[in-house]
DNA sequence: GATATTCGATACGAGACCGTCGCGTATCGG
DNA sequence: CCGATACGCGACGGTCTCGTATCGAATATC
């Protein structure tokens, strides 16, 4: 009776604090957002962790391991993709994805980490990589479906490039978020009024 | 007869290198772009330039000096402003600079210092404010100009938020350029297309 | 030729950081 | 209570960088 058998041998010893991952986790996000990889110490992270450097490296082979752990671990709050199957239009939906965007400053985390990847594509690409494939490539994803589905209904012109329309639709966001660091409260609205004549299935095709 | 009056007592010893100031800047913003601002180090700087760090530290008194005034040197190859009083179409010169920016691929001097100026617009202020002034700042109002020019001649529409059509020019040129690394060769006539129906004084106010 | 300044090369001290280690202590199972 | 493992603290060696200093050689004016 002294031993369950449904429970695996358990390692003897003080476990480990699970606190503790967390916090070097969430330090390391967010000095690596205002430093970068070169100038983020393990000896700041520590600090800022509540923790000894020993644990760091009792949990961690080093600093690129960490790093790349904590990259995986950002976690993305863009909307689920589940709302791209509601019945809300098109041009509904993708005002939804844009005030969300605009929403987060570019003071935040994410929107800190974002042009210090750019970057690392160069130089350091497995950071990239894993930036990439978290962050970037979901909310691609996301916004080619609104996209495509929108161009099934009919309310998308039909020949519509669904790459560019994404970045149509982001990149002066981002540009104005990281150029002033912050953004008119109208400009979402404004820059949809702009892009719509050229997406949508109403316009003629013109030329 | 041994002084010659109009030439103002000229320093003895030896006179400096005039190369030598050019290479340490190119030297500084070719490391600067790979690196940013703490992995640059001023031995590669002097290695790069062939040079003496005693060199270096004869022109400027620090690291955080020598780069500044090497973005200040940044050249700015943008077209013109004169460019702006020609007669040609709205339309054909905002295509001209959009085929300009597009054919910088982002792995240019300029391409890769650019996303690296926007993580320092927060912790290296005074870094960010030298390159906003000296790139983002001159494209900008070039690109107002013939915008507003494009408005005055009834070719854009007269309620157009000149800012906005800007960032949306550029914004999703740099964002593809800084996600992928390069551009599809129609992107910029494409997004032009996409955009005109928004922009141009043709289309019925909508709405 | 005398003098002054720059040149490249190189050594140096101070300090930051990485990654490792040892110490004494805390917390688990048995 | 014991063994095992976790913890924080702090020291250490090695490496890197900044910025200064020193050297003989080169290049200019007077």
């Amino acid at each position: 009776m002294s031993k369950n058998p449904a429970r695996v041998a358990r390692k003897p010893g003080r476990p480990r604090e699970q606190r503790a991952d967390r916090a070097i986790v969430n330090a390391t996000l967010e000095l690596f957002a205002d430093e970068g990889y070169h100038a983020l110490s393990l000896e700041a992270v520590a600090v800022a962790a509540g923790v000894s450097k020993a644990t760091i490296y009792r949990r961690w082979p080093g600093k690129r391991e960490l790093v790349l752990d904590a990259l995986a671990a950002l976690n993305d709050d863009f909307p689920a993709p589940a709302d791209a199957a509601s019945d809300r239009s098109t041009r509904e939906l993708l005002m939804t994805a844009l005030h969300h965007i605009a929403s987060r400053d570019a003071d935040s985390l994410s929107g800190r980490i974002m042009p210090r990847m750019m970057t690392y594509r160069v130089s350091q690409p497995d950071l990239y990589a894993e930036y990439f494939d978290r962050v970037i490539m979901p909310r691609r994803q996301w916004l080619f479906a609104v996209l495509r589905r929108g161009i099934e209904r009919q309310e998308l012109r039909a020949d519509l490039d669904v790459a560019l329309a994404a970045a149509a639709l982001i990149g002066p966001i981002m540009l104005e978020l990281h150029n002033a660091g912050r953004l008119a409260a109208a400009m979402p609205d404004k820059l949809m009024d702009l892009l719509w004549p050229g997406l949508s299935a109403g316009t003629s095709a013109g030329t």
